[in-house]
RNA sequence: GGGACCGUAGUUCAACCGGUUAGAGCACCGCCCUGUCACGGCGGAAGUUGCGGGUUCGAAUCCCGUCGGUCCCGCCA
């Protein structure tokens, strides 16, 4: 049907007959000549129509419209020296048309500009309502093919490496614990469930006991969860396992991939390996497990310098078991007015939003003066004074922010002002890819709600030889791999001992029967030879999305949903025929929320 | 489950503190134009201001509800 694409035609190609196809772009109607810039995947080419030639062809470009499909048969030539457009990459050439063949036209007005000159924003619902018009525009052309790029790169490069492709169930077994499940009625076995996979993870465990030594996949994963601007019902894994392998070894094969990506899809060569840091070491200097090291303004603690002071807020916080730490804002003074971190100020407003009771203050003034509330001022000698200084790095002119009260919260508090200053203060350099392992993460954490210990990663993530004697405060095997303050990857060595997997099961609350009847396949698979293991995933949709430079991974796929987690252009969910339920043995409570019964004015207040 | 913001022509936006006939660019339709490349010129059509209710002499504008969208908290190992 084609000779050549649109994009791809240079001068090299020389005076010769071509055959095009593609979409009007744009076109230039100047009467006696017109101009169409027709575009495909790979760019636009000026195509000439002009009189002198066949007036049939003439008069079909008379009547096109944007987004026409059309196929061209034509002359490639040199464009005159005086035509030429510099800013195209086929700006040298034209094509002097000599058939014109119009494969489908457009009914109706189209509902927003598809034109690579065409950049306007357009409404989001709108784009995934016509979500194919919306393919077509140069942005979503570019991230679709960012995409692949990422995605064969992997491929490449993981099977270089002697990783087998092997996929796993979509229709599998719900398993407590993690997100909530998309569940899907089995016809055949009457009252039970099938759960769409929230991730691979026990398959791909399964498949180190099946001696594949090294899998990889592109796995869907789903997860009914509310939804943000990086996470969507449905998301995709880059999701890989191995055995035989230590974490050290993981993590580097872990590097060269990343590394590779990188190198393959930007350009850019990224220092290996990449740096690492305990989880305890990342909550402490900044308050959470995916810091964001582009820039400093670390977290100091201070509890033990203020435990005694009379200033009850930072003593009291310390005697009820809790912190007080520090966030340090060089030239702060200048930077920060004291309208901004003081209640009303939207600094304040960052601090209290994550439950933090306040934001105390000290300005450091020349000659290391303290300007600050009476309160501290007074409670604070001044060997104290100078000690508080010292550890916390001030010099005349820092603003010291401090958060008071139990641990976690002031992590919170002091993250969440810690990035807002950054932003605000445009602390972030660009164009900077600061990767960073964060290791060592606690096995299991304590749920409030629930009473009792769960996993912080998954319930297979092996806890740390020296700390197996006691499993409540163990360290896990486990490994997040964080860029620029985002988690792209998280992964552990698995349990490959049926007896240990049990025993943290039953310290995460399961009963051995219960652990039995959730778990046992596992275990029986454990118990017959299963090899020592672990792996990782990447968020592939997230991944892209920092690549692309996007803002939320919807730009990186293809259909993706709406926040309410629907689907404007096939509008899904939606009903289905009640014989179908019936045939799933299955009967829907769902009644429409919104008829109030009728309201008996007399009878209200 | 909660908070915030948004919804005006096909589309992107405007319309001040509630006040004449709700405007403009692009797209669309018609006419003109032989070297443009975001071509240009002249003219035209296009609106239940998401939907429902309320306040008011008067509502795109203020209030309530609702639907849809976005961001965030909770939630998401």
């Amino acid at each position: 049907m084609r000779t050549h694409y649109c994009g791809e035609l240079r001068p090299t190609h020389g005076n010769q007959e071509v055959t095009l196809c593609g979409w009007v772009d744009r076109c230039r109607d100047h009467g006696g000549v017109i101009f169409i810039d027709l575009r495909d995947r790979t760019g636009t080419v000026q195509v000439t129509v002009d009189p002198e030639g066949s007036p049939q062809v003439f008069a079909q470009a008379e009547q096109l419209r944007n987004e026409t499909v059309l196929r061209i048969n034509g002359h490639l030539r040199l464009r005159p020296e005086d035509s030429i457009n510099p800013k195209l990459a086929t700006g040298a050439v034209e094509v002097l048309a000599t058939g014109l063949t119009v494969l489908n036209s457009i009914k109706g007005t189209l509902p927003f500009g598809v034109s690579v000159h065409d950049e306007e924003p357009v409404r989001e619902e709108l784009r995934l309502r016509h979500r194919y018009l919306d393919l077509r525009r140069q942005r979503m052309q570019r991230n679709v093919a960012l995409r692949h790029l990422v995605m064969q790169t992997a491929r490449r490069f993981l099977d270089g490496q002697g990783f087998l492709e092997v996929e796993t169930p979509m229709l599998t077994r719900s398993t407590p614990e993690g997100a909530r499940d998309y569940l899907v009625p089995s016809r055949v076995c009457g009252g039970e469930w099938f759960a769409l996979p929230q991730s691979p993870q026990l398959f791909k465990q399964l498949l180190m006991v099946g001696g594949l030594e090294r899998y990889y996949q592109l796995a869907r994963c789903f997860r009914d969860e509310d939804l943000r601007a990086d996470r969507q019902p449905e998301f995709t894994q880059l999701d890989l396992e191995m055995s035989f392998l230590s974490q050290e070894q993981i993590l580097t094969i872990n590097e060269l991939l990343v590394a590779h990506i990188w190198q393959n899809v930007l350009g850019v060569k990224l220092p290996l390996p990449f740096p690492r840091l305990s989880w305890r070491e990342a909550m402490d200097r900044y308050g959470t497990d995916r810091p964001d090291t582009r820039y400093g303004l670390e977290l100091t603690d201070v509890s033990d310098l203020v435990a005694d002071l009379k200033f009850k807020v930072f003593s009291q916080a310390v005697a009820r078991g809790g912190v007080v730490k520090c966030l340090a804002l060089p030239q702060g003074n200048e930077q920060l007015s004291n309208v901004r971190i003081k209640p009303g100020g939207d600094v304040f407003a960052e601090a209290t939003g994550a439950g933090a009771g306040g934001l105390a203050y000290i300005r450091v003034r020349d000659g290391g003066v303290l300007d600050t509330i009476g309160a501290i001022k007074d409670s604070l000698s001044p060997e104290r004074a100078q000690a508080l200084l010292q550890r916390c790095g001030a010099q005349p002119g820092t603003l010291l922010l401090f958060g008071a009260g139990d641990g976690a919260m002031v992590n919170k508090a002091l993250d969440r002002v810690r990035q807002f200053l950054a932003r605000e203060l445009q602390l972030i350099p660009a164009n900077t890819w600061n990767f960073l392992w964060v290791v060592d993460f606690p096995l299991l954490a304590w749920n409030r709600d629930e009473q009792r210990l769960e996993a912080l990663h998954h319930p297979f993530c092996a806890p740390h030889p020296a700390d197996i004697h006691d499993l409540g405060k163990a360290r896990a095997q486990a490994y997040d791999l964080v860029l620029n303050g985002l988690e792209v990857a998280g992964g552990s060595l698995r349990i490959h001992n049926a007896a240990l997997q049990q025993q943290v099961l039953e310290v995460m609350g399961f009963s051995p029967q219960e652990a039995r009847r959730q778990f046992g396949f596992l275990m029986d698979a454990l118990d017959m030879g299963a090899p020592p293991h672990g792996g990782i995933a990447y968020g592939l949709d997230r991944l892209v999305m920092l690549l692309a430079g996007e803002d939320s991974i919807r730009d990186t796929i293809a259909f993706p949903k709406t926040q309410q987690a629907r689907c404007p252009l096939a509008a899904a969910p939606a009903p289905v025929e009640p014989s179908q339920l019936k045939e799933l043995h299955v009967a829907s409570t769902w009644v429409q929320a919104n008829q109030e019964e009728p309201n008996d004015g007399a009878a209200t207040t």
